[in-house]
DNA sequence: TGACTCCATGTCGGATATGACATATATTGA
DNA sequence: TCAATATATGTCATATCCGACATGGAGTCA
């Protein structure tokens, strides 16, 4: 079985149970998941602050309501570049975004 | 002519002069270049602090020479998510790509 | 109940990023 | 100077991600 397929397989635990422990990620992996689980946290925080459905930041992002959806679930085939840019369109900053890694 | 294509060409100004002033970007396109400038930098910077040739971090990321010289070019072709797992590999955590990012 | 809104999840064709390779251009050291 | 090493740049086939769409489930209100 191909090495991406199965991540990608196991990693729909991410949301399910907590992280890294019983799946076995390489500290680097298990870096990279929290990144882009904090990002999506704070895109669901910032969009419900907004008052917005997923839909709407859908339109506001030019993309669709399930991958925005997406992007709020961890999905791996949601990119950090879209996360970030989702972010910044919603008015983060450089430093902003530093601030929600941190 | 295709914006993408359009941005891509234009970016090759991004080493050259400083950045978004000439180039007609929004401010969220510009936050995102920032974003990434700062991170090939770093990447760099940790390259040459770990005495590392570009092939020699290219086998350690299974990537190649060429993509690690286009990320320390700040190729637009280079996504974010490869710098940051490119970090992550040379030893940062998410607290410090916070700093990175600030 | 049924109509409505919101969010989750699967799939797909097209778009973009990837490693690899070739090759050009520094940079270094004898 | 020459050659060895390091870095830059262009291209390509394939892998991965994208928006879009369909559909299902959960909650709300009449």
């Amino acid at each position: 079985m191909n090495t991406t397929k199965r991540k990608r397989l196991e990693a729909k635990g991410w949301k399910v149970g907590n992280a890294s422990d019983f799946l076995n990620l390489s500290p680097e992996e298990a870096a990279y998941v929290e990144v882009k689980l904090a990002l999506s946290k704070r895109l669901q925080e910032t969009r419900r602050v907004k008052n917005l459905s997923q839909e709407q930041l859908a339109q506001l992002l030019k993309s669709s309501q399930s991958r925005v959806a997406k992007m709020e679930a961890g999905d791996p085939t949601v990119s950090l570049d879209l996360l970030v840019r989702s972010l910044l369109a919603l008015g983060a900053s450089r430093k902003t975004l530093a601030r929600m890694l941190a």
